[in-house]
DNA sequence: CCCATAATGTTCTAGTTGGTACATTTTTCT
DNA sequence: AGAAAAATGTACCAACTAGAACATTATGGG
């Protein structure tokens, strides 16, 4: 694998890279950091050591410092890297669908599905959230990531209401977090349900029959008209 | 407090209880847990060192493990502590409301409450799934808290299918997680949400409209009927 | 009032962990 | 080929941490 001599994705800025791989930043600078988002998923920021990643990786704990600096530079690379790669993904939604419920239907799906598939991309976020987002808010990159998405399901969820799809309408944030807090729930919330429930949530059958009862809520939360002798005021 | 010489709700087993409070058990065994939740919640298991714990508590270190032996042991009491708390206040839910949809909505309300205003009780739930739920798997108490929520919810939801209040029904944990789920990621995604979209997820008006979403989408998958023209199938 | 015991304080240690100093090999450029 | 620079390996340390050893005080029954 890349023994064409191209430029790799890395941030090596060298004019010609080298074919042998025995010393091989790139390699070594990825490896490390897959090692360490599996660990910093699994074991939180405090609860893993640099001698751990060190030893799942093919490089010594020196090539650590040596890519990364310190502790808080690595964990702070990974995180960056996992956001990107959410938001890179999003950008696949398809949110134009002629039906407006169709588009709500694919992005409940696709966000249901990535985070299935990615616990340990939750984890980093749960972790950051105990740690008050210290790092996500130190981030500008991570912040500025977000304002594609919702400007594409605000535009759907008025298509869907002006075209009477939607007997409801809320904003684009709302709708996001909504979504996200089901999908993410399911992941990041398995442990303790399926222990405490005896359920297994990882099964086909478990989670298909999860993901449709989010796009019920999803879609039942748009098209619901109940104030039929019923408010929702709170008293 | 506690000068009749009445016994108190702690593990004493002493006949009369001391009136002066030089050396008080009890009060120094419920000062260590509630400084243990603070930081295990704060800092997760491995991020919180019993130094730490003792330093912000009234008595030394070696009062830890006079009364709880170990740190694990001390997290175990905690987590313990904390799922009893919630289990026994969903008893004062009311849930047999005569409009059904009042009942979802009472237990809505309590959930979103409940979780808002313990986040230290949040996360100590996020660091036992970030530990694949080690500690809950391993503790039977825990696992024989929740029955009783989900019965009466079951009865709950049968009673408004079947008095035509909702239009489709669904099985009590689903709704169980539904509810939660929602409540639950408004506190422990707080921090990251709140600074990606630049919103104070805490101010009382964001905090009232979130809730009123989360009766919407729970209400509306009760209610909804989207069959006319629109499958929810997946394709 | 005295003593067994419960409750608390102080000091030390063995093991870990983030990080560094120093040495060595590999690659690139001329 | 040979020197400079990049990449990697090894050995080590200072700080921290869970826990234990040892010492002391407070309490309540007789």
């Amino acid at each position: 694998m890349n023994d064409q001599g191209m430029a790799t994705q890395g941030g090596s800025k060298r004019k010609y890279v080298r074919l042998k791989a025995t010393n091989d930043p790139d390699e070594t600078r990825a490896d490390i950091l897959a090692v360490a988002q599996e660990q910093f998923a699994r074991h939180g920021y405090a609860g893993t050591t640099i001698d751990s990643i060190a030893a799942k990786t093919k490089r010594s704990k020196r090539m650590i410092y040596y890519y990364f600096s310190s502790k808080p530079k690595l964990y702070k690379a990974v995180l960056e890297n996992a956001y990107r790669g959410i938001r890179v993904a999003e950008e696949s939604i398809r949110l134009d669908e002629d039906d407006p419920r169709q588009s709500i239907k694919n992005l409940v799906e696709f966000c249901f599905d990535y985070h299935f598939e990615r616990p340990s991309f939750v984890k980093m976020v749960m972790g950051e959230n105990l740690n008050d987002a210290r790092f996500v808010s130190a981030s500008d990159e991570i912040k500025n990531l977000h304002f594609p998405l919702t400007q594409r399901i605000e535009k759907c969820l008025r298509k869907g209401y002006e075209n009477g799809y939607f007997g409801r309408t809320c904003t684009a944030v709302e709708m996001h977090m909504t979504i996200t807090a089901l999908s993410f729930f399911n992941v990041s919330n398995q442990a303790t349900f399926s222990a405490i429930f005896d359920i297994d949530m990882k099964s086909p059958a478990v989670c298909r029959a999860r993901k449709q009862e989010i796009l019920l809520a999803v879609l039942g939360r748009l098209d619901t008209k109940l104030d039929d002798g019923f408010s929702t005021e709170y008293r």
